[in-house]
DNA sequence: GCAAAAGTGTTTTATTTACACCCATGA
DNA sequence: TCATGGGTGTAAATAAAACACTTTTGC
């Protein structure tokens, strides 16, 4: 514990962090949860997430409670606050401020499993989730709304693609973030035009005309990743 | 002093809210900063803000604080919170995370004295502010690329303004807040097209020609506002 | 040859930027 | 009448939105 000299009437409050770690499973935009095993809301569906520990750095807590609690083997690709949930009664056990994070974990994170006191863990759809604990859907509903703003800002939406992607690949990525069609014709041409993709030369095969290959011309350090 | 019931490596940090409070004076955009009487850093210029008490919302506690240190009179216009300061050691105290908010004062705010344990309270450029205690200069820049982010949205400049008030005077907010200068004929056809803005049939007078004076057409609840 | 998905251009509209002179008032 | 600040319009450039057919491949 802390030896913090303060004035009487002043809170020590419970420090937490939770984390909305979205990824794209599916075509869709996808949350992972974990399904609490202790009090209060045993058995329900929450962010991960979970009390900060001494001298640790919000952001670092915020990325233990991710790895530990649902045992993700990969590094995310983004990790920041968004905002603070501090109303008074939002946990039962007393005065808890959470700080939120926001997370953008890379193709490939599919395998995940429950750690710590979570009884499981699994990837639900980031527009629709089940019933979640505490103030959680209040939470993801605010990080659904940051992940939007910050979609086009430094091409966030490649951080869910693997190195190499298709241009119909990028699109399914903003529209199953935005939750709405995309023109493929403007979209091509906004996206091409910012010259930062570059060509990669092969070709996927699949179903249909093979499409060209992409990958980022340079990569751009953003803001608020590790 | 709460009872939590936490795990034992549980982080119970000291919970605080800053406030960098806005205004125009001069035409210039100013912050409200108190002069620390208790260590530590006494003697030095702060934001002013303080612990959370028990069973205060966040909010309430920053309203507090600005009202109690500084003596203002006014109600601020908007108070929001915009990010968590937690780094571990950023009080020399122990672990004290502090969720800042911004505030807008309106028009008229001018008489500031401070309160509790400060020794004084004063405004100052915001842009060119004194040396400042804790990591409270950090705070200020965030404070300010949120402000002139949130410009726009809602009108915000008109909150730093009166009832009634002229085209240049608006400009100068804007202006102030971008610490840049606007095109006077690109600014008017931008903020009149918008339809918020009603002549308010007056003069003002001063030297020069006189200015047409509008009022807002319809207030609209800003989100954040009290 | 057909099903499936990729790729490609043009027109219209709206938004943004640049830019210079006249007007109303008080002293 | 002059100094001071307020007010006005147009053209060019850029960005955004709407919209349908052709191409390449595997089966």
């Amino acid at each position: 514990m802390s030896t913090l000299i303060l004035p009487p009437q002043a809170t020590q409050a419970g420090l937490a962090v939770d984390v909305a770690a979205f990824a794209m499973h599916a075509g869709e935009l996808q949350v992972l949860l974990v399904e609490r095993g202790s009090l209060p809301h045993a058995r329900t569906w929450a962010l991960p997430g979970g009390f900060v520990h001494l001298g640790e750095e919000l952001n670092e807590a915020a990325l233990r409670e991710l790895r530990t609690k649902t045992s993700v083997e990969l590094e995310p690709r983004l990790l920041e606050q968004f905002y603070t949930f501090g109303a008074v009664e939002r946990d039962p056990r007393g005065r808890v401020v959470s700080v939120a994070h926001m997370a953008v974990l890379p193709h490939g994170t599919v395998r995940v499993t429950g750690g710590g006191n979570a009884l499981g863990a699994g990837w639900f759809p980031a527009h629709t989730p089940p019933t979640l604990a505490f103030d959680h859907q209040d939470i993801l509903n605010r990080a659904i709304d940051r992940l939007q703003i910050r979609l086009e800002y430094a091409l966030l939406a490649l951080e869910f693609l693997p190195d190499t992607f298709t241009l119909p690949e990028l699109q399914g990525v903003y529209e199953a973030i935005l939750n709405k069609q995309l023109d493929k014709r403007n979209f091509r041409k906004r996206l091409l035009s910012q010259g930062v993709l570059t060509t990669s030369g092969e070709r996927r095969s699949g179903v249909g005309r093979p499409a060209q290959l992409y990958r980022r011309a340079s990569r751009v350090r953003i803001p608020g990743t590790l």
